[in-house]
DNA sequence: CTCCGTCAGTTCCTTAAGGGAACGGATTAG
DNA sequence: CTAATCCGTTCCCTTAAGGAACTGACGGAG
């Protein structure tokens, strides 16, 4: 399909889609958080083709979102669990869980619910500041240039 | 390429990806988002097909996120708005920022900064339970099965 | 009126990516 | 020895993305 590389742009959505705006990706995601760790099990738990599986893991480790750990020497097996930058990656998914479950849940409901441990209430992510502590929304905010604006680094990128 | 259909899942963060997921998607949220309305300037902001262009359009219009606002009757123009459900898509775009900035940006810094009107300060989105105000990640919840969880609604999806 | 330019797509062809099934190697169970 | 499990890899087919050319409505210059 000849795509785009999205890793050039100066631009930290790009950049993030570049890591897992991939199909399926952030389902993978989702599913080594909710503990579906071995490639058998994520094969079976989301239908998905076996190649684009590996093809996903493989990038998914080369990024430093997942880590293989062997679970088992002979017969050598690997499971892949996330790394700190894949578990901060997770905040995206409870962003768009919250926004599936506004937008498309319709009637029957949200389809998960989450319970915070801080609390032991059923809740949803909010977005706050992390200056001011207020909720922080794009109707809320100015964009200013910042230091690495297509400078340096960001060469043959779009803009 | 014959690609599954995630719409039909049980889940929110496919259902999600079902609206936004393509390629291009989020990146034509953030040009619209931040003021580049028109086909023509999409196009070459962000040098993409304008193939794929009409056709990522084309499904955010019908899927509400974004709407079609005639700005010229002769000759007919259209440009392309934010509905209220695409400015709350926004949320997920911020996020993505986020990580992008923490994770990808590198020596050269972030390349854009975000100054948040409520306190005049460059800050960021944190994520913080709706009920407690605490902050909220996927490390600090447990799942619960909702209303919604693979029942009526969600048929022929995985789950 | 004709030619040029702008804007918003549409059409066509090439190339690459996803789906799906079959195959591979390593090991254990029976 | 055979079957099953686990983790991929290889193959072919279909479909989606890239890219350039084309359409069509209009406005302005000459």
């Amino acid at each position: 399909m000849q795509r785009t590389q999205f890793g050039a742009m100066a631009c930290s959505i790009a950049r993030t889609l570049d890591v897992i705006g991939e199909p399926w990706s952030p389902l993978i995601l989702r599913d080594v958080y909710a503990g579906t760790n071995r490639f058998e099990q994520l094969q079976r738990s989301l239908g998905m083709s076996r190649k684009v599986l590996a093809e996903r893991l493989s990038w998914l480790v080369t990024q430093g979102v997942l880590a293989r750990r062997e679970y088992s020497a002979r017969p050598l097996r690997h499971e892949y669990i996330l790394t700190d930058k894949g578990t901060e990656l997770c905040d995206l998914l409870l962003v768009m869980v919250r926004w599936g479950d506004r937008w498309t849940a319709g009637e029957a409901g949200p389809p998960v619910l989450y319970r915070h441990h801080a609390c032991g209430e059923i809740g949803h992510v909010e977005l706050r500041c992390s200056e001011c502590e207020q909720p922080m929304h794009a109707t809320d905010i100015d964009l200013l240039p910042g230091p690495g604006a297509s400078t340096a680094t960001a060469v043959s990128g779009s803009g």
